[in-house]
DNA sequence: ATGTTATTGATACTGTGTCTCATATGAACG
DNA sequence: CGTTCATATGAGACACAGTATCAATAACAT
């Protein structure tokens, strides 16, 4: 997902092109894994742009509402962003390396049926985080 | 699960048995739905009892390191708790009144050896939470 | 009863996320 | 191009969650 994708999708939904909101898309691009809206602030903070907090924390509440940016809560409870395509899915977090890697749906629907119908409860969303180790971390380049 | 049964099982982790912690357990048992730990101390200061923020925050912590209590991330990305039996299970969290359903594992093993399969990912852990409307809420009673 | 040790509560502190508001800026229009 | 005006910005104040410190206290084995 480039920056330039990114303030694409931006415009396409009729919000503005603003340097702050390029400079964020920026470093969203530009991270690996996922990060939390803190990382964002520091990351803006080291590299002399002059975003502020309150930008930083707008803009990625803005791309998460356009879905080009999804939350996940790690297990450590705290919040992360990773940058995505706009479809439902899930997501496997690397614990190693911290990247995420996109999962499709991947036959959930007999699961979520059979809770629905055991429990008598109608479903309306559903999320399922899985964590573990990727491929490259198992051989060993752990970043 | 009864403020007695929390303790019980505090006790027989080899931790101590004092009046706060019996305090915090009956706070639990009397919740129905899931809870913030602001929710707690909320309610503790209503009720006059003496119990001090730091000490509802390390007893949720302790019930949750005992898997009495486990904790859910709602949508909205606050930190919840529910109290529930200590064995692997995910949640059915209704929507409307709050509470927390159990689901038991419910045959997600195929779709998840089928993504690690076909991600090269080594699962360690997963979470599933599932969002909806329980069936006595859709019945009408909202509470 | 008593001594040891875990626990407690007050308080201070760190973070995270939101809100306000005066100022600045994008883009539509002439 | 310049003007206009809604939108977006940044600084700072704020509200809230969670943690750390530490002297005082209470549990429990003896």
């Amino acid at each position: 997902m480039t920056a330039d994708a990114l303030m694409a999708s931006l415009e396409r939904a009729g919000h503005r092109v603003t340097t702050p909101r390029r400079v964020v898309a920026q470093l969203v691009a530009d991270r690996e894994g996922h990060f939390t809206a803190g990382d964002l602030v520091d990351d803006a903070r080291r590299r002399h742009t002059g975003i502020g907090r309150a930008t930083a924390f707008r803009t990625l509440e803005l791309f998460t509402e356009l879905g080009l940016v999804e939350r996940v809560d790690l297990p450590s409870g705290s919040h992360a962003y990773v940058a995505c395509e706009p479809v439902h899915h899930h997501h496997a977090i690397c614990t190693s390396c911290g990247r995420a890697l996109d999962v499709a749906e991947a036959g959930l629907g007999p699961a979520l049926d059979g809770i629905a119908r055991r429990l008598d409860f109608q479903i309306t969303s559903h999320r399922l985080e899985v964590f573990g180790v990727c491929a490259a971390c198992r051989r060993g380049a752990t970043r």
